[in-house]
DNA sequence: CCGGATCCAAAGGGATACTG
DNA sequence: CAGTATCCCTTTGGATCCGG
């Protein structure tokens, strides 16, 4: 199978230090952000809307899993604040209220879209070094893993 | 700027329910391992690695950030028990340990490439939504934001 | 230098009940 | 339907001390 990211500028922003043509202060704004996108249900609602377009509050609820209401509320709002998703009211009975992504949202859908990829095609691999990690925590002791220089 | 997918296989698998070639269990399963590896500890440690290639331990969490050494250990082992990193002690005094990405590792630093990218390209706009959002909040209600159809 | 162990504060997150 | 509010338990994560 072909990879995610034959992309000359990617492989380009691999490996080696920081490039200097990058502000040392964006370092930190950019872990920032990762940190506040990386959470658990930011990443499966940005999934879900990424692949269902536009969801209602229950159906995105429903597409994401296992999720109370309270965090799929609460992420969802966060994720209105920073740009991703927009939230729209239709003042109806019963109430009406769809989610979809904004293009900044969207475009971050498509920079996590390697990321479900990689998830799809490596599980069975995880899965495989947790076993072998387990089994060999059990049939040696850790003083054997080491290796002498 | 160039996208950082460009793939057909991408673009084939984002919009549209489920496709039918994938077992439906496989979902739960993709979003189990999307839940594990969307931490945020994780991810910067990956990247870190993914930049360095191979760090000791101090150094791991001076690339890192602000991280305690308590989470830069219990993440780096649970990194390792899922393979993606490799935990090397060399047995002197005093100790030596480094660590460095499998290539199930690298093949996951590769994916979320994408989102580094998307990171230092977009943190200025996601700023600039969040003092909209500020904005907009503290200068009309919310009835304000709702459209009627 | 690389952690393990322990204590403790704070955040995360589920269940339930209630409202417009 | 789409939340808000409350309670309460669990997890996260920092600080500190200690050991190989």
């Amino acid at each position: 199978m072909r990879r995610a990211t034959p992309d000359p500028m990617i492989e380009a922003r691999r490996r080696g230090p920081i490039p200097k043509d990058v502000d040392p202060t964006i370092e930190v704004l950019v872990n920032d952000i990762i940190a506040k996108v990386a959470d658990k249900w930011t990443m499966l609602i940005l999934e879900a809307l990424d692949e269902h377009g536009t969801l209602r509050f229950t159906q995105l609820g429903k597409a994401v899993g296992r999720i109370s209401q309270k965090m799929l509320t609460q992420t969802v709002r966060q994720m209105e604040r920073d740009g991703l998703v927009r939230r729209t009211v239709h003042p109806v009975i019963p109430p009406h209220v769809d989610y979809t992504l904004t293009p900044l949202g969207e475009s971050l859908g498509a920079a996590f879209c390697g990321v479900w990829i990689w998830a799809e095609t490596h599980h069975a691999e995880i899965e495989r070094a947790r076993r072998a990690f387990a089994a060999a925590g059990e049939a040696s002791d850790v003083s054997a893993c080491i290796e002498t220089p």
